[in-house]
DNA sequence: ACATTAAGTGATT
DNA sequence: AATCACTTAATGT
């Protein structure tokens, strides 16, 4: 018998597993970027690697490069001086931080706390690179531009769930919204957790749980909580 | 079997 | 919607 047509599904295998950091690009960036943009990136950027619920950027950390992400997604947060926090938005892959640019415009320091949500690979760039692009290429303008744009958006959407929904609605966006990120229907958080993120008290969270539950939205397990309707 | 942690619930503000 | 106080359920040692 061939020993090709034995091995030809494990050589298939190896094929797919290992991608280089400009495949990677192609990949998630290839479609809004042109080739030379591309290849600089590659060429500067640093590639970084973040376990689940590792923090990536905490309050007051100088900003001095900004980060592409190329697969998962990362929680953004605001958090006062007690440690109370209370999550804004996530950022998913072909996405940047719209903190770290205005950051590094200003040199300020940041105002968020960033945590992966789940495990994240990304790049990072030195923030020089940014402005320079910005006249250099047209791809990069529009991208950053793009970028504000949306994560304002995203930001009025936060204020908005806290101004005008209420806490039930609040917590089944906040469990639709994190099971989109993740990619599952099953969040893996305690009410604990959640009760953290939403900056209220764990007994209202497994109050409004409960009647969600009721209302056949979710399913609840120790742990874990299933969201039905998607 | 016991301790610890997560989740459920009534009553009060 | 928050807090207290207490119960029940699940899990680890």
């Amino acid at each position: 018998m061939n020993p090709y047509i034995l091995f030809l599904p494990f050589y298939v295998f190896l094929q797919k597993q290992p991608t280089t950091l400009i495949e990677e690009l192609h990949k998630q960036y290839g479609y809004l970027f042109e080739e030379e943009l591309l290849e600089e990136i590659a060429k500067i950027a640093i590639y970084k690697e973040f376990e689940a619920n590792k923090t990536i950027i905490d309050i007051d950390n100088y900003i001095i490069s900004i980060p592409l992400v190329l697969q998962g997604a990362i929680k953004i947060l605001r958090e006062d001086k007690e440690g109370d926090e209370l999550v804004l938005y996530y950022i998913e892959k072909g996405d940047t931080c719209a903190m770290t640019l205005s950051c590094c415009m200003g040199q300020t320091k940041s105002k968020i706390k960033a945590i992966a949500e789940t495990d994240v690979k990304l790049m990072m760039l030195p923030k020089e690179k940014m402005s320079e692009w910005l006249g250099k290429y047209s791809s990069w303008q529009e991208f950053i531009l793009q970028s504000y744009h949306s994560r304002l958006n995203e930001f009025i959407e936060a204020v908005d769930s806290i101004a005008f929904l209420n806490m039930g609605e609040r917590l089944f966006k906040y469990l639709k919204d994190k099971a989109m990120v993740t990619h599952t229907d099953i969040i893996h958080v305690t009410h604990q957790q959640i009760a953290n993120d939403m900056h209220t008290s764990r007994v209202v969270v497994s109050r409004l749980l409960k009647s969600l539950e009721k209302e056949q939205q979710i399913e609840l397990h120790r742990n874990s909580i299933k969201v039905l309707a998607l």
